[in-house]
Formats: structure tokens, sequence, C-alpha cells
DNA sequence: TAAGTCGGAATTATCATATAATTGGCATTC
DNA sequence: GAATGCCAATTATATGATAATTCCGACTTA
């Protein structure tokens, strides 16, 4: 195996982890409110259907109006996590309907990182979907598009040596470059999506920034500038798959 | 081309449509105006950082209380189309975002359906994941996950001749069992995207369920039962392929 | 006895008003 | 010119009251 010279997991403390968009819940109060409960949801306190605190209730729990309550509750429902209705209350609505894709859901998650199965799903979901990505990107990027992906390669080549915040940084945008050129709306979406998820369960990439790795990301580049779509679909997999070997080691 | 025996697009009066997972945003009001702000944005009356009407100017507009309007601020907030802060006020945030792939979003395209560039987004990357996830499928499907898979057939097939309501509804669970057989996390929570894009979009699964494409289900059925993972990737990607035929065509 | 109907009560939905907290921008100061 | 402090606009929260919804049980009826 490859030498691991760079992993940020270890570096940094999870709790003050932030997802880039998350949804400006900071100081606010019903924004703490919709973050614990909604990690309660997602640790499964609670099962769908099942009996939920009513507002009044929550209102004292939190010891907050029932004006931001409500609030909590409507943003919540946004997520799919819960719905309420009168004279029924609130009840935490099935798996299947949660958001899961939504970055603050993700956020919510008690221990992403530990999660083998999401874990797995993400690194399953990526290989397929990236090396597509990239070959929609090889066949319709524009010259800005082709710049914003070598910008984020530039800025790893020069990060790489001694700045692996900086790097991993620029290993997201670099794929997330890529996503944007595919100009693939549900690529787009899903950028997002999987940029957070990476943040938050913080195998960053997952990508050690070696050599290699960086030699196969020069050689993404190369076959999307090239027009070469079967080359950049190749490359990105490889990519992938040296980066999995590196994470299962 | 085959006969475009069932074709459910023009059936439907597209404003009474609702996706089926749609947060619960029905006769209450803040749901209206929830849709009704959403919509305008989605429709581009806004740039992004653009000025924004405020609280007090949106109360009056919709003609309800401040409290309403913010209840609708904050989903509107947690679905990343808007921030509002102190002072400020509330702006429209960049596209990229705002959750695109959040069924209620969606649903306020103001037209998805002459939405081209959406369209081909969302039929490129179900050729990429859909046979993905039936290749996972065949690797991991239980006796439970097989029999939804065949059940969703079944209605299919016991719908087939008379009517195609019912028919489009056993495809679209078809579809979405299949994803959920993948125990892929990413793969299912898309299954709700993809479905609401359906529906919302009116090529409800682009099908015409003709006998060629019964045979393509009945096929894909069979490979991952046998739990023949090329097979069913193959399958998946061949009956893709058919109805994106008659789509063009 | 079974099925349908109706009303009470619990809960959320909305409203109106008041006060606190936040912060961009202006004025002031050094 | 840069730093600091104050002001005002806007959202954030609180409070209390009323309306709307609908589950559930009682009652009626065939």
């Amino acid at each position: 195996m490859r030498n691991k010279l760079l992993s940020v997991a270890e570096a940094i403390d999870p709790s003050s982890q932030m997802t880039r968009t998350e949804t400006g819940a900071n100081g606010k109060m019903h924004g703490s409110v919709v973050r614990s409960i909604g990690g309660s949801i997602l640790a499964g306190e609670y099962r769908p259907g099942e009996a939920f605190p009513g507002e009044a209730e929550l209102s004292l729990k939190f010891g907050v109006s029932r004006t931001t309550i409500r609030e909590a509750v409507k943003v919540l429902s946004a997520k799919g996590l819960i719905e309420s209705r009168p004279r029924v209350g609130i009840r935490v609505r099935m798996q299947e309907d949660w958001r899961f894709l939504d970055p603050d859901v993700l956020s919510w998650h008690p221990n992403l990182r530990a999660d083998h199965q999401f874990r797995d799903s993400l690194v399953e979901s990526r290989r397929v979907m990236e090396p597509a990505a990239a070959r929609a990107a090889a066949q319709r990027a524009t010259a800005h598009d082709l710049a914003a992906i070598e910008a984020a390669f530039l800025a790893m080549e020069r990060a790489v040596p001694h700045d692996m915040l900086a790097c991993n940084e620029a290993d997201v945008q670099f794929h997330r470059a890529i996503m944007n050129a595919s100009h693939n709306i549900v690529f787009k979406a899903l950028a997002g999506t999987i940029e957070a998820a990476l943040r938050a369960a913080f195998f960053v990439t997952s990508e050690f920034m070696d050599t290699d790795v960086m030699n196969a990301h020069k050689h993404i580049l190369e076959r999307i500038r090239m027009r070469d779509p079967d080359g950049a679909h190749h490359a990105m997999l490889h990519l992938l798959d040296i980066a999995a070997e590196d994470l299962n080691a």
C-alpha cells in the first residue's frame, strides 16, 4: 500500500465541523432546536409513526416559546423527517421519506464516519456517478469549466507538500468542478451532497495525495481537456479505485 | 417505433399533481405561500443576492400574518432557496445551493416537462444509476426485496391492458423497489427524487408498456432473482434504452 | 349487532402585538 | 485613514388569544 502522507481525518474536531452550504442555523435558537431534534431522530430515538412530544411539551423541554418550536418543526417537516397534523400531533416519518441527500440531514447523522453502510454506499455511488460525470465533462466542458478544474488541480499541486487541509479542500473542488462541467443538473446537485458527506464524515475524499494520486488527477484533467470521454471515464474510475484501495488497507 | 399504447402524459392536469412524498403543505396557508414564493424563485423572478421583499411586505402581499410568512421563509431556507438575516432581509441564494433533488423543489419547477436540460440530465443519470442499482440488487436483494419487485411487476402485468394510470404507478414502484433492493443509501434516497421528477414532469417513466417493455421488465426481475449482477445491469440498461428510443421518436 | 352520524375535545394553525437581538452603515474619534 | 461606537432597520423570539382540523367515543338507526 501507498504511504499515508496526508490524512486529515484525525486532525480536526468533528463537532466543530459545519457543511459549507448549511442552512443558516447558527446561533439562532430555532437552529439549535432543529439540530437537537434532527439529531435525536437520526439517532433512532423515535420510531416512525410513534408518539412524539407535542409543541407545548417541546416548548417546555427546550425552554423556548411555542413560536420557535413551530419554526423548528416546519424546518424538520421540510426535510421530510416529521409531519405534524392537528389533533394528532407530531410524528416521525418513515426513513424512505427523509431527505437523506440534504446536507443538513447528513450533518445531523450522529456518527457518519463509523457508519459503514453509509460509507460503502457513498463509495459505490461515486464509482458510478463520477466517471459518468467525467465522461460528460469531456464532451461538454467549456473553457471556463476547464479553467476551474485546472485551477483546483494546480491548487492541489501547490498545497500537497505542506498544507494538507488546503490540499483536501482543493481536491474537493476538483471533483466538484468536474461534476459542474458535466452540465448535468442531477450530477451538479449531487456534488453538493457528496461534498457535504465527505466533509461530515471526514474521510475527506479518502485520498492520500501521493504521487500516484496526483498523477491520476492530472490524467483526468488531460483526458477531459483532450475531449476524450472514454479516457476521462476510465481515468476517474482509476482514481477512485486507488483511493478505495488506500481506504481499505 | 413501437406503438404508443399507454401515455399518461396528456391525461392529467399538471396543476393537480402532487409528489407523493410532498411535505405536508396542503390546504395550509403557509404551504401556499411556500409554493408561491418557491415557484417565483424557480421561475427566475429573482436573481441571487438581489433585493427581496421583507417579511412585512410579504405579509401584506399574501394577506397573512407575519408568523405565517416566517414559517414559509423557514421552509424555503431549509430547501436552500433563500437566506434571511437581520438588518439585511431575505436574499435568494445561488442556484448551486438549492436542494435541487428535493421533491418539493422539483415540484415547484414551473415547467419541468419542457425543460430539456433537466429531462436529458435525468435520462443520463438514470442510465448510470439504475443499472448500477440493479447490479447491486442482484447481489444483495433479500426475499422481501424480491417479493416487492415481483409484486410491482405483477401489478404492471395485471394493469397494462386496461388501466394505464395503475400501470405507470406500478412501473414507478418497480424501479423504486429495485433501488431499495440495492441496499445503497444513496440510491435509495435518489429513488424518491427520481420518482418525484417523473411524476412532476409527466414523462412518467417514459415507457409505453408494449410487449418489448414488459419483457424487458420481466428479464430484469429474472436476472436479479438469479443473482446475476452483470445480467441485471445489462437488462436495466436495455430497458432504459428502448424507453429512450420511444421518447425520442 | 353492525354501521353510520354527530359532537366534544385535543392539537395544531393562524393572528396580533410587543420586545429582544443582530448587524450594516454612519458618524466620530484618534 | 483606520479603528471605534452608536443608530436604525430588520429579523428573532415571546406571549396570549382565536380559528381550524380531526380523532375518538357516544349515540342513533336499521
